[in-house]
DNA sequence: GCCGGAATATTAGCCAGGCTAAGTTAGTTG
DNA sequence: CAACTAACTTAGCCTGGCTAATATTCCGGC
């Protein structure tokens, strides 16, 4: 019975509530929240238009215009207007958003590197091994 | 290269990305929110302290303050007072709450469990054997 | 050519859930 | 017993979700 889905359920449960307490104290008090750090993220290959950037987040229009707002507020994004479509606005990094995103990711990354730098090689060896599976968590 | 902890962390840090945005939906739109739910599961065992409260959920006291108001609104918790000592609330589940947490732990193991399910046997294995892992991280 | 419906955004107004600062009440201690 | 500390609550602010209601703009059929 240690490997039923059931039993594993609570296990993963019970791991996934540690996870989601630890991410909300690392990501607490940065320069960017998580979602505008998301949302600058996935503006790094270039302009985007605003259903692709709601769509990719998994959240209703009104809420990334909003979020749009702030961040163009910040001088960290800049609406533009795609001249094949008058109805679309596009999005895309200014300077200082693409330095903002580059110091946070730097800073996230290292954070948790120090992390799993705690770890012994075999445990993240482990954890490389159960990646794949995560990600396909939720995909079915 | 392919297992130093920097290159590691990136790749972590993509599949949490995942599994928030897996658990915000899961979690949209059940018949209590997944703070109340914690909230609730963190009186299972018997009446606690507004303070003991926002400790193990890492949040302020007056954040609590106001998450406990909700659940007795909604009938789910009731407040009680420490005869020993008149400052402190106490708070506990009300018959309906331990109902409706025994309800959603079993809609959320459920569903976890039909996401687990459909892995290979291999691949639950190599997911229970990182938890140990994951649990680990952040202790440190 | 233009009229109605579809697509793209925004605005407005609501709710949950965080925070800090300030206030109240009750214990504790010099 | 006066002053401090502890436990909560209230008030006011912010982020980040949502839906419903508006512009605008495009496109297809007549």
């Amino acid at each position: 019975m240690r490997d039923d889905p059931t039993h594993l359920a609570e296990q993963v449960s019970s791991v996934l509530r540690h996870l989601v307490l630890l991410l909300r104290r690392t990501v607490a008090g940065q320069p960017v929240t998580s979602q505008q750090y998301g949302v600058l993220g996935s503006l790094e290959g270039g302009p985007r238009r605003m259903t692709e950037l709601a769509e990719e987040h998994a959240v209703q229009l009104p809420t990334m215009t909003v979020q749009i707002n702030r961040l163009e507020d910040a001088g960290l994004v800049a609406r533009g207007s795609d001249p094949a479509d008058a109805r679309v606005r596009t999005v895309e990094l200014t300077g200082e958003g693409r330095a903002r995103l580059r110091a946070v990711r730097q800073a996230r990354i290292g954070h948790l590197t120090r992390e799993l730098a705690a770890l012994t090689e075999e445990e993240r060896a482990t954890l490389a091994a159960a990646l794949p599976v995560l990600a396909k968590l939720g995909r079915s």
